[in-house]
DNA sequence: GACCTGCTGCGGCGTG
């Protein structure tokens, strides 16, 4: 590849053997693809060079088609628009690309425009932008809010978007769509130099590769995406999983989430490494191993620290960066160190519970190791004896590549609704051009024209429900032209760019002045000052709220009350799911050669003894008597939302067979049903009772989805800017922003049943809280499964973690133990 | 407004 500059080389080879890196093959074929001016998806791992794969690329293409041009000062303009997910990912990138400048002898500049940039940065970026400008997906919009924005982006050549795996699939990646149908839509390119950008995106392995170049791409004219390519980087990594081992099977419990009891062996395998990342599941049990392994492990004291998405920032920035330094020994994290700026490999990664997916367990495993060519090591601690089932799924899965897909969103109105307002903001749009525009996009290409209609309705005089109310007015139609005049409203808007929408955190300070990080106000709430909590890794002693932060001083109190913050709960995913059922078809025979499948045999003995295993394409069901009441359980191995609708909609055809009420729990494995009378569910009636006949009928009558969807509708409320959520820094009570939002979805409900948002939140609920697709298609599996129905005496091995978790309601965590062990007892 | 084990991610206030 020819390189005309002014430092004498003649290829980009040569340059990067100068400097003494090598180019890949899959750089070669994408820099290729670049200079023929094509678009397309680089489908790469962390750390290989990914970032030169397009960087470079672009590069190239620019130097030989204007020489000369980019070795003068003058204003040459935006020329590559690199959309990165995470603003930390910026600084890394950008020092790369002036590093590259500066030995070409080139005078382009990098601009970072993120949440992190000062106003005078941003206003000199305004008079004169740099060829290279490194975004996040939101702050790329409020740069489509500006006035006379599109003069900015007249020489753009081309657009890249890093991470593309981790914004597809999520109302981010629509806003990243949005934006680019913009940016190719004849509004920018008409006076474009290059007429139409390329478009480029960086993914890591996904299942659904094809369809993510083709949501990437769908905003291409049409001859753009047939010529586009997929460029793959083949470096695939040895993965080593090692199980940690209790050291006698039948004394590890059979339930459980934290793992702790394995703590002690897991110091062994962090003294033998250089570095180690212990990655636990959630931010509370994360506190809680960190305190545990200082307590029996002092020398620890200095080189362990903990790292989650509620300590301050500035806290894990100096973690990572010890990390990097090899100051630190260990870092226990949660998913927060799952993305990492290009991230020094360590020595070891632990993980503790269930990972819930295969990509997730690949990518924290790839996080070890060194070089490209290394093999990665990765231990798994199981945090209760089924657990260890997992391991074994695992390797199988890893080995038959079954990563997960990530499927892309579907009409988000609540997202068109913001950038629609976000144009009118801008230099405002009209209708018929945006409409076809918008509809470009993977997202709103099933768009009507009826709710497009009902979208400019809804922005420019709140709809039919909220006409009344001004503040519901925002997008003026003037001349053909809808534009958000008004500059309050335009105000309010740029603060509300964006599709995340948190709970309010208290900040919590020390006396000193120094931040640790956040809790949320219903934890902090039940606490008296004096008592004693723990965060970042100290025991804390509330001193009392002031200016809504929480003031505490550093305690040396032995007891302290962990937090417990509200997450998402990422179910088992599908493929992990069914490795797991095709897992235990070994589990008895004698051909098993994972170690953990020989470990676990006296549990399966016992669970085979008392009932079953369920090969697979067998659902197991099991009726069990005890002093609390008649049991069922169901194990689908489908994740615990799915568990949670179909406990629902089975609890509600039984009692069309006789009045009868239960309670309901699940867990990722399966679920029960509880009721103080016989469930009549036998070999006669069981596949009747699975039917996916009136699927859909039966989900309306047995779960509640209004009052599922009135959750899901204060988020859909907020990313359409019904619901102001006051400025920064001042706080807003989170019932205040339930109640606004609840109010709303009762006026939507009363007065126009119809409306867009009101039907996303009942929408959303089916396909996100349900998973309808997985459930649907677990119930066509069971019509093909034979279903086997046993009668043990006693708890099984397979109930046990599900039943342990429905009366953990009740009971303080030492009584639990208590009945656990008590309950765990009459077995042998 | 309930979650009880429950992840991660971004952006905004100015005034000419």
């Amino acid at each position: 590849m020819k390189l005309y500059n002014t430092k004498g080389y003649t290829t980009i080879q040569e340059w990067l053997s100068q400097k003494g890196m090598q180019a890949f093959a899959f750089q070669e074929e994408a820099w290729q693809h670049i200079i023929n001016r094509q678009s397309g998806l680089v489908n790469a791992p962390t750390g290989c060079g990914k970032t030169y794969s397009v960087f470079l690329g672009a590069v190239i293409q620019f130097i030989n088609e204007h020489p000369g041009n980019w070795q003068t000062k003058q204003k040459n303009g935006l020329r590559l628009l690199w959309i990165t997910p995470l603003r930390a990912l910026a600084k890394d990138i950008g020092r790369a690309m002036e590093e590259v400048f500066y030995e070409l002898g080139m005078q382009w500049k990098v601009g970072i425009r993120n949440g992190d940039t000062e106003m005078s940065e941003r206003q000199k970026q305004k008079r004169n932008m740099p060829e290279v400008l490194i975004i996040t997906p939101e702050s790329l919009h409020l740069l489509l809010a500006q006035k006379g924005n599109a003069d900015a982006f007249h020489q753009l050549q081309l657009v890249a978007i890093d991470e593309w795996h981790e914004l597809l699939g999520s109302k981010r990646g629509v806003q990243v769509e949005l934006a680019l149908c913009r940016l190719t839509g004849s509004y920018y390119t008409a006076k474009n130099t290059f007429g139409t950008p390329a478009i480029w995106g960086i993914s890591a392995t996904i299942g659904n590769l094809p369809e993510a170049k083709d949501v990437l791409l769908a905003s291409l004219p049409a001859p753009i995406q047939k010529k586009s390519v997929t460029v793959r980087a083949k470096m695939d990594k040895q993965i080593d999983i090692l199980s940690v081992l209790p050291d006698e099977i039948e004394k590890y419990p059979w339930a459980g989430h934290l793992g702790i009891r394995l703590a002690e062996k897991v110091i062994p395998i962090i003294e033998q490494s250089n570095t180690t990342l212990l990655f636990i599941n959630t931010r509370g049990m994360s506190e809680r191993w960190y305190q545990t392994l200082l307590t029996i492990a002092p020398q620890l004291a200095g080189a362990i620290a903990l790292h989650h998405g509620s300590i301050e920032h500035e806290l894990r920035i100096w973690v990572e960066e010890a990390l990097h330094a090899q100051k630190l020994k260990v870092v226990v994290c949660t998913a927060s160190l799952d993305l990492g700026v290009d991230f020094r490999p360590v020595d070891t990664v632990i993980q503790v519970g269930s990972p819930k997916g295969v990509s997730r367990f690949l990518q924290r495993a790839g996080r070890s190791g060194h070089r490209p060519g290394d093999t990665s090591k990765i231990f798994f601690l199981p945090t209760h004896s089924l657990e260890l089932v997992e391991a074994a799924a695992l390797q199988q899965a890893i080995k038959e590549d079954m990563i997960e897909s990530r499927p892309p969103m579907l009409l988000c109105f609540d997202v068109l609704v913001q950038y629609l307002c976000t144009l009118a903001t801008g230099d405002g749009f009209t209708s018929p051009d945006t409409f076809e525009e918008v509809k470009r996009s993977y997202c709103f290409s099933d768009i009507t024209p009826a709710e497009w209609s009902e979208v400019l309705s809804y922005i420019t005089e709140g709809g039919i429900a909220l006409q009344q109310y001004d503040e519901y007015r925002k997008v003026e139609n003037d001349n053909g032209v809808y534009r958000i005049k008004n500059r309050r409203i335009a105000m309010r808007h740029r603060m509300h760019i964006g599709t995340i929408v948190s709970d309010a955190m208290l900040k919590v300070k020390l006396m000193n002045g120094k931040f640790l990080g956040v809790i949320e106000e219903w934890f902090i709430s039940r606490l008296e000052p004096g008592e004693v909590f723990t965060l970042a890794g100290r025991n804390l002693e509330l001193v009392g709220i002031k200016d809504m932060n929480v003031m505490a001083r550093v305690s040396n109190s032995k007891k302290s009350i962990v937090p417990s913050w509200q997450g998402g709960r990422m179910p088992l995913s599908a493929n992990l799911g069914l490795m797991l059922r095709r897992t235990f078809d070994k589990a008895l025979t004698g051909k098993a050669r994972e170690i953990e499948l020989k470990v676990l045999k006296p549990l399966f003995q016992l669970q085979e003894q008392l009932s079953h295993i369920p090969k697979q394409d067998e659902l197991l069901i099991e009726h069990i008597e005890t002093k609390d009441g008649y049991h069922l359980f169901v194990y689908p191995f489908e994740g615990r939302l799915v568990h949670e609708a179909l406990a629902a909609i089975l609890a509600y055809r039984i009692a069309q067979i006789t009045p009868i009420t239960f309670s309901i729990a699940m867990n990722d494995y399966g679920f029960e049903l509880l009721s103080d009378q016989p469930i009549p569910i036998d070999d006669s009636n069981a596949h009747e009772l699975f039917t996916t006949r009136d699927l859909l009928t039966d989900i309306q009558r047995s779960v509640n989805s209004v009052e599922m969807a009135r959750r899901k509708f204060r988020d859909i409320a907020v990313i359409g800017g019904l619901i102001f959520q006051g400025y920064p820094g001042e706080h807003k009570k989170a019932r205040h922003l339930q109640s606004s939002a609840s109010l709303l979805f009762k006026v939507f409900s009363e007065y126009e049943p119809d409306n867009l948002l009101l039907r996303q939140a009942y929408q959303e609920v089916l396909s996100q809280q349900m998973e309808e697709t997985r459930l649907r298609a677990l119930l066509q599996r069971i019509e093909h499964n034979q279903i086997v129905i046993t009668y043990p005496k006693y708890l099984t091995p397979f109930c046990f973690p599900i039943k342990v978790d429905s009366m953990r309601e009740n009971l303080s965590s030492e009584q639990l133990e208590d009945r656990i062990l008590r309950m765990q007892a009459p077995n042998p």
